[in-house]
DNA sequence: CGATCCACCTGTCGGC
DNA sequence: TGCCGACAGGTGGATC
């Protein structure tokens, strides 16, 4: 589920439990994620306030009164949710309806706000490929997984000069470039293929050929630069929008509202206007890949 | 170094 | 209905 957009998504809902919240109690309910939790993490994480709520590229990070930050990563199929209320207080029907998911609450954070109210927060990961780790107080952006991390997508810092000297004299096609999280940060494989369609151009064509000379970025990657930010842009507004009426912070709601360009849409028509095209589906890397023939070039 | 595969897990969906 | 294979939003690590 979760690319940059969601995660960002995600980090808006669970803002206002966590910041300013002293964490009462966690609930771990396995050893291990996609990797084992770190050594004493309910111990390091009880009784601490919550200072900031924070992400880098598809990376949450929770920041703590001590400086310590618990890294969270929702791998493909991680979901936060808030549970309102201090203890087990959920109406029928509702309880009905998400039992079967229980079995997946890996992990629960109980708050309580500077106000007193009491919240529960609750991780659930079904494939667990998602994970938390800790990185020391003053070491964060050292990290293993983030010190390697390229530019954001967000803002204005990804223009098309920037993107030209990322992917000049590159051999690799448009789709592993982007893909590429050393490179630009946070992309995934739904946005990358929209991306490409915006910008009309083709998943196969190689990443240094819109490069343009140096100190002279093509306009090809003027274009897909643009059509990054906006894609991205447009998707956290399109999730922060359903947040609003939404109790859960796991971003579905952002996805099932989506409807995307070329994502998923294989045999559909191009729906660029007087394009006429149909969108097909190509491996590459071994992941899908969707695009038109007709336009992206 | 870079490019490519595999592994990690469970759930869902389409075809038979 | 049920079974079985293909496939799913990510990424670290092994291998070439």
């Amino acid at each position: 589920m979760p690319e940059l957009p969601e995660v960002e998504t995600v980090r808006r809902g669970l803002q206002p439990v966590f910041e300013g919240s002293t964490i009462e109690r966690v609930e771990q309910r396995r050893p291990d994620l996609r990797f084992p939790f770190p050594a004493s993490f309910v111990e390091r994480l009880t009784g601490r306030r919550v200072t900031a709520l924070g992400r880098r590229a598809k990376y949450l990070t929770l920041h703590l009164d001590d400086g310590l930050v618990l890294i969270s990563h929702l791998g493909m199929s991680g979901s936060y949710r808030i549970d309102a209320g201090g203890e087990e207080s959920i109406p029928g029907a509702f309880h009905a309806e998400r039992s079967k998911d229980r079995a997946h609450d890996h992990v629960t954070f109980h708050l309580r706000s500077p106000l007193g109210t009491q919240n529960r927060v609750v991780f659930n990961d079904p494939r667990r490929f998602g994970f938390m780790l800790f990185a020391e107080p003053g070491l964060l952006d050292q990290h293993k997984l983030l010190a390697g991390l390229g530019v954001e997508p967000t803002g204005n810092r990804l223009d098309g000069e920037t993107l030209a000297a990322l992917f000049r004299d590159k051999m690799t096609p448009l789709k592993a470039a982007l893909l590429d999280q050393r490179l630009i940060a946070g992309l995934g494989n739904i946005y990358v293929s929209e991306a490409l369609w915006r910008a009309g151009l083709s998943p196969r064509r190689l990443a240094g050929s819109i490069a343009g000379a140096p100190g002279r970025p093509g306009a090809r990657a003027a274009r897909l630069a643009t059509s990054v930010r906006e894609v991205i842009a447009d998707a956290i507004a399109a999730g922060g929008s359903s947040l609003r009426d939404y109790v859960h912070a796991d971003g579905s709601l952002g996805y099932f509202q989506h409807s995307f360009s070329v994502y998923g849409r294989e045999g559909g028509p191009c729906r660029r206007a007087g394009c006429g095209g149909t969108i097909k589906r190509i491996v590459q890397s071994g992941r899908s890949t969707f695009y038109c023939p007709s336009c992206q070039h």
